[in-house]
DNA sequence: CGCTGGCTTGATCCTTCTCAAGGGCAGTGG
DNA sequence: CCACTGCCCTTGAGAAGGATCAAGCCAGCG
C-alpha cells in the first residue's frame, strides 16, 4: 500500500516508485513489466499555466499521464471560439484520442503548473505486443472514456443547469477521493469561465448557480475554493448515484 | 474492388464474400485472416422491429456489426426516460462501450428489420493477441469513436436546433455514401421523436426546423424520405465541411 | 495606485420547451 | 371495403430557462 499521492513530485521517481502508480497506465503490469514501461517514458517538462502540452493539429506521437497540476483539452468551434473537451488531473490519462488519426484532434494546455509523464505511442505499441495485460487496460481506458463521454452527452442533452453544475462537482469530488484526497472541499483549477464553456453554460449561468447553492447551503465556494456541505443533496440534483457519476474520472 | 452493397444480404455469407467487409471489422486482416475472423463470427439472428440485440445490464459478451437495417442503442435517465446514444447503419460496429465493464451500458433496439453479425468478445481477443493488426484496427475503432462522441458533445453544448439538424443529415448522408448509397436522398430509419431524443431537442422542435428547411429549399422531406437540395447550404448550417462531419460515421 | 481579469448581479431578450389540438397514415377488425 | 384506433407528425400559443447585454466589484499585480 503506499501513501496517499502528493500534488508536488520530484521530477523523476521511475513507475514503479510512483505514488500514482496504482491509478495510471501500469495498473495492470507486474513490476517487471512496469520497469520495461518506466523506460520509455520521458519525464520533466513542468508545464506553466497556460503552456501547451500539444497543439490541435500536432503530429500524433504520445500519449500523456498527468502527475500533477491540470490540464485542459479544447478545440476550436466553427465560428473560432474555444470548446473545452476534458479536464485532466493527476493519474489520468490524455491524448488518447489522437491514436487513429496522425494528429491531435485537440490542444492540450496546462491550466496550472504541471508535470506529464509523456509514454511515447510507437513504443507503448511495442509493448503492448509483448504483453496481453497493457493492451487491455489501454481497451478498458478506452472503453471507460466512451461511457464518460455518453453520461456527458446525457448531461448536455437533458439536464438543466443544476444538475449540469451538481453533476460536474460530484464528479470532480469522486476524482479527487479516488486520488486520496479530500472529497468534501477542494480547489477547482479551472475558471468559472472553462467551466461554464465545458458545461455549454453561460459564465453568468454558472455564476448564479453558484449562488444558489450556497444559498440552500448545498456548498461554500471561495473563489476557486469549493466546500461541499450538503453531498446528498448535491448528489440527487447530478442523478442518482451517492458519488461519482460523470465523466473522465474514476469507477472501480 | 467488390460491388456496391446491398441492403439485403444473404443471411450467410462468409466475411471474405460480405460486400461490407472493406467498411466492417477485417477492414486491416489479410485474406487468411479474414478467414480466422469468420469462423468465430455468429451470423443468421435477423432482428424484427423492436426487437432488442441486448438490453442494458445484460452480461458483456460480443461486439456486433449491422449488416442491414438500422439499431439504435439507448440508456435510461434518472427519470427513466430513454436518452437515445446512438444509430447504427449497415457496415458499422457497436457493444464496444461494454469492454471494460461484465456488462452493456446500454440496450440495442432493432429500428426496422436488421441482420446482425456476432463477435464474441472473447475469441475476438485472442484473435487480437494473434494479430497486431487486428488489434490496432479495434484501437482505432474505439479512438474515432471518441473523437466522434466528441464531435457530438460540441454539438449538443454550442449548436442551435438549425444547426444540430444540419449536420445530424449531413452526417447520415456522407455515412449512407460510404456504404455505396446516395448521399442527396434516403430514408431515415428513425422517428422525428427518436431524432430530437438524440439531438436533444423536442420533438416539436424537430418539425419546426423540418418545416423551414423545406421552406428554404434545403432539403425536401416526405416522411421519413429525405432529399438534401442544397448540400452547400446545409452543410454551412452544419458547420464548415464540405460533408461528412459528425458521429460515428465516416472519415478517411 | 491604478489596471486587468475574473466573478457577481441585474434587466431584458430569445430560443426552445411545454401544452394543446388537429391531421394523416397504417394496421386491425368488423 | 370501411370504420376504428393508435401513432406520428405538424402547427399554434404561451411559458421558461438561459443567453446576452451592461455594470459594478474584488483581488492580485505591475
Amino acid at each position: 500500500m503506499t501513501s496517499k499521492p502528493n500534488v508536488r513530485q520530484p521530477s523523476h521517481v521511475a513507475c514503479r516508485d510512483c505514488s500514482l502508480s496504482s491509478l495510471c497506465l501500469p495498473l495492470a503490469l507486474s513490476i517487471k513489466d512496469i520497469d520495461q514501461l518506466d523506460h520509455i517514458i520521458k519525464r520533466g517538462r513542468p508545464l506553466k499555466k497556460g503552456e501547451h502540452l500539444f497543439l490541435e493539429g500536432d503530429p500524433f506521437t504520445s500519449v500523456f499521464a498527468v502527475r500533477s497540476g491540470a490540464i485542459k483539452t479544447y478545440t476550436a468551434t466553427n465560428e473560432g471560439e474555444e470548446q473545452i473537451t476534458g479536464f485532466y488531473l493527476p493519474s489520468e490519462i490524455l491524448g488518447l484520442s489522437g491514436m487513429d488519426t496522425d494528429t491531435y484532434p485537440v490542444s492540450a494546455q496546462a491550466m496550472e503548473t504541471t508535470m506529464i509523464c509523456e509514454i511515447p505511442f510507437e513504443q507503448l505499441e511495442t509493448l503492448s505486443d509483448q504483453f496481453p495485460e497493457l493492451r487491455r487496460h489501454l481497451m478498458r481506458l478506452m472503453s471507460k472514456r466512451i461511457r464518460e463521454d455518453q453520461q456527458m452527452m446525457m448531461l448536455l442533452s437533458k439536464k438543466n443547469a443544476d444538475e449540469r453544475i451538481a453533476t460536474f462537482l460530484i464528479n470532480l469530488a469522486s476524482r479527487f477521493r479516488r486520488r486520496g484526497f479530500s472529497s468534501q472541499s477542494f480547489r477547482l483549477s479551472m475558471s468559472r469561465n472553462e467551466m461554464g464553456n465545458y458545461l455549454g453554460l453561460a459564465v453568468e449561468t454558472v455564476s448564479r448557480v453558484f449562488t444558489r447553492f450556497q444559498k440552500n447551503g448545498l456548498i461554500s465556494a471561495v473563489g476557486k475554493e469549493i466546500e461541499i456541505r450538503n453531498s446528498v443533496e448535491l448528489c440527487a440534483l447530478a442523478g442518482g448515484k451517492t458519488l461519482e457519476p460523470n465523466p473522465i474520472a474514476t469507477s472501480a
